[in-house]
DNA sequence: CGACTAACTTCCTTAAGGGAAGTCAGTTGG
DNA sequence: CCAACTGACTTCCCTTAAGGAAGTTAGTCG
C-alpha cells in the first residue's frame, strides 16, 4: 500500500506512530501487558491473521517494544515479553482506555477496570505537569518549538 | 485492504483505536490542535495525499471528533475545529509526544516544549490516580473485568 | 510410526494508501 | 466580461498491505 514513512518527521508524535502507528500494534501490546504472551494465544485472542501477527510481531521486536524469549528448548516454546520500552507504551494503553471509556463504552460500563496497587481503590489516568504536579491537559499548554525542530532530525541535525 | 473492524470489540482501547488507530488521524488532530486547520494547509503539512487526506477528514468528522466550519461564504471557506470529544483525544498526543521524546527523539532533543499555563513552566505529562492522586503507570495497575465486559457490546448486552 | 501442537511461512485475493490530474464555485485582474 | 487563480475537494490508476486459508517444520505423546 506503500506507507509514508513516520520516522524522520521531526515529530515525536510522528515518531510514535512510526512505531505503534498503525492499529494491530496497541491491541498486540495490550495482550502482552495482560498476560497474552504466546503467538497461537494472540492470534485466537485478537482474530488477527498469522500473517499480520508474524509480521507486526517482528516489527515491534526490531523497534525494541517486545523481546522474543524461549522460556522452553525441547519442545521449543516462545513468548514475547515487554522491554522497558514497552511496558512505557503501556502507558499510552491507559490513556487510551480512558477516552474510550468516556466517549465509546456502551451502556454497560467501561469493559476493564483498573485497580491502583497505591490506594488499592479503582481509578482511572490522569494527566499532570511533571513542573507543578497541577492537572495538564491538552487544553493547558502552550505548544513551544524545541531544541530537535531542525527540518530533518537525522543524526547531528542540530536545530536552529 | 479489508480491514478488521474494532468497534464491537469489548475493549476501550479497541475502540478508541477504530477511531483513530490508523497512522494519518493522530496527525492531523494534532495540526488542526497547534491551529493548523484548513484542508490545503493539512495537505501541505502532512504531506498526505488530498483523497487520504479527504477520507480521514470525513471519518473524523462522522466520529465526532472533528466539525467542519464554514468561516467564509463567499468564497466559500471552511475550516476544521476540535470538539470536545476531540479535545480531550489531544490528551493522547501529549502522552504519545513524551514517550516519542523518551525513546525517539534524536540527539537534538525533543522538537516540540510544552508550557503548563497553570505553572508557566515547560514540563510533560505524568500519568496520576484519579482517586488518590499518586503516579500511576501501566506498572502500578491490576486489570480487572468490569461491567462492560461481555463478548459483544452492542446495545444492551450487559455483561455478567 | 502416526497424530498432535506451537509457531510460523507461503500464496492468493481484496481494498486502502499514494500520486497525479480533474472538477467546481467563486474571486480577482486586465 | 473573459481568463487566470485559489480553496477544497473528487476521480482514476497503480502499488502494496491486510485477510484468510493452506502448508511447513520441530518436536512431543501415545
Amino acid at each position: 500500500m506503500q506507507r509514508t514513512r513516520f520516522d524522520e518527521m521531526a515529530c515525536s508524535i510522528a515518531r510514535t506512530l512510526d512505531v505503534i502507528g498503525e492499529p494491530w500494534s496497541p491491541l498486540i501490546l495490550r495482550d502482552v501487558y495482560v498476560g497474552i504472551a504466546r503467538f497461537d494465544e494472540l492470534q485466537r485472542d485478537l482474530g488477527i491473521s498469522s500473517k499480520v501477527l508474524s509480521d507486526r510481531l517482528k516489527w515491534l521486536i526490531d523497534h525494541d517494544v517486545l523481546e522474543r524469549r524461549e522460556y522452553s528448548r525441547r519442545p521449543p516454546r516462545h513468548e514475547y515479553v515487554l522491554t522497558q520500552k514497552g511496558r512505557e507504551l503501556c502507558d499510552l494503553l491507559l490513556v487510551m482506555a480512558r477516552w474510550g471509556d468516556r466517549w465509546t463504552a456502551g451502556t454497560s460500563g467501561p469493559p476493564v477496570l483498573y485497580r491502583h496497587h497505591a490506594c488499592g481503590q479503582i481509578g482511572h489516568v490522569e494527566l499532570h505537569c511533571s513542573v507543578c504536579g497541577q492537572p495538564m491537559r491538552a487544553t493547558d499548554v502552550d505548544v513551544l518549538p524545541g531544541p530537535g525542530s531542525g527540518e530533518n532530525v537525522r543524526a547531528g541535525a542540530v536545530g536552529d
